[in-house]
DNA sequence: AAATTAATCAACCGCGACTGT
DNA sequence: AACAGTCGCGGTTGATTAATT
């Protein structure tokens, strides 16, 4: 048996009779709640209207500026997951995001990913412009050397085999990814703690993990484990993902 | 002013992941 | 291990509104 259910745009009253009952009783269960509410819809409408439309908190209304370049930082890395995005944008939904996207900002994702590379560095006199030097709020570091802008390079002379690299991505953000690498020789978990510890105080490791997600910490017995270990950062702004070595 | 086109965004659909039996 | 039910995600559609001709 099949009472026909609702389809479309929802009215002001099935609205209210959705707030009034998730009020009461809390969501428990989307698919048996919407006989008990008096709806006739299906549990998956009920759902989309209330995380996208009704829940408490969900944001309208124009993206500003910051949050416009959250979801180009964020999309550049992650890709169309949109529900990621939107975990960094506090009262956006992840169907928010995605319209947002489509109709505003993937042609200018477009076109950044026409625009000619960045220019030509000098690799004996290199700039720091895409240097860990320049990332905000990262510890200084003196360490590095033969710094050359998207290629590999010796990071921590105690670490000889550890590096990290400049790239601009796809979205033409520059973008500064480390890597630890144990090169088949297990040192010990210090040598990890201090890899780390050098290139990005514990509070940056914070940010990540506020900023990012699907972001491990690479300080655990885990990504020990793994010999090559990374993350990125965007210049002078957000940590980003961890990545896997080309 | 009317017709046409473009932009916007709420909602639907299919699918995969997860959980409980 | 297999199955069923549920949930959440991402792609897509279609109705409405705005802009343009």
């Amino acid at each position: 048996m099949k009472t026909d259910l609702k389809k479309g745009s929802w009215s002001a009253e099935e609205d209210q009779k959705l707030i009034s009952y998730i009020e009461k009783y809390g969501i428990w269960n989307w698919s048996q709640m919407p006989r008990f509410a008096g709806l006739s819809r299906n549990g998956k409408s009920c759902r989309l209207r209330w995380m996208n439309y009704l829940k408490p908190n969900v944001k309208r209304g124009n993206f500003s500026k910051e949050e416009e370049e959250i979801i180009l930082h964020s999309h550049s890395l992650l890709g169309n997951r949109w529900s990621a995005i939107a975990s960094k944008l506090p009262g956006r939904t992840d169907n928010d995001v995605k319209n947002y996207w489509h109709t505003h900002l993937k042609k200018r994702a477009i076109k950044h990913k026409k625009l000619p590379e960045k220019p030509e560095q000098n690799d004996t006199n290199p700039s720091p412009t895409y240097g860990l030097d320049n990332v905000e709020g990262t510890q200084q570091s003196t360490n590095h050397s033969n710094y050359v802008s998207g290629s590999w390079f010796t990071f921590d002379d105690d670490n000889p085999s550890s590096s990290c690299t400049t790239t601009t991505n796809d979205y033409g953000f520059d973008q500064f990814t480390a890597e630890y690498h144990d090169a088949g020789s297990p040192g010990t978990i210090d040598d990890l703690q201090l890899f780390w510890d050098q290139l990005c105080p514990v509070e940056n490791l914070e940010i990540a993990n506020n900023h990012l997600d699907g972001f491990s910490n690479p300080i655990s017995q885990d990504s020990y484990n793994d010999p090559i270990s990374s993350y990125s950062i965007f210049n002078n702004d957000y940590i980003t993902n961890i990545l896997p070595h080309p």
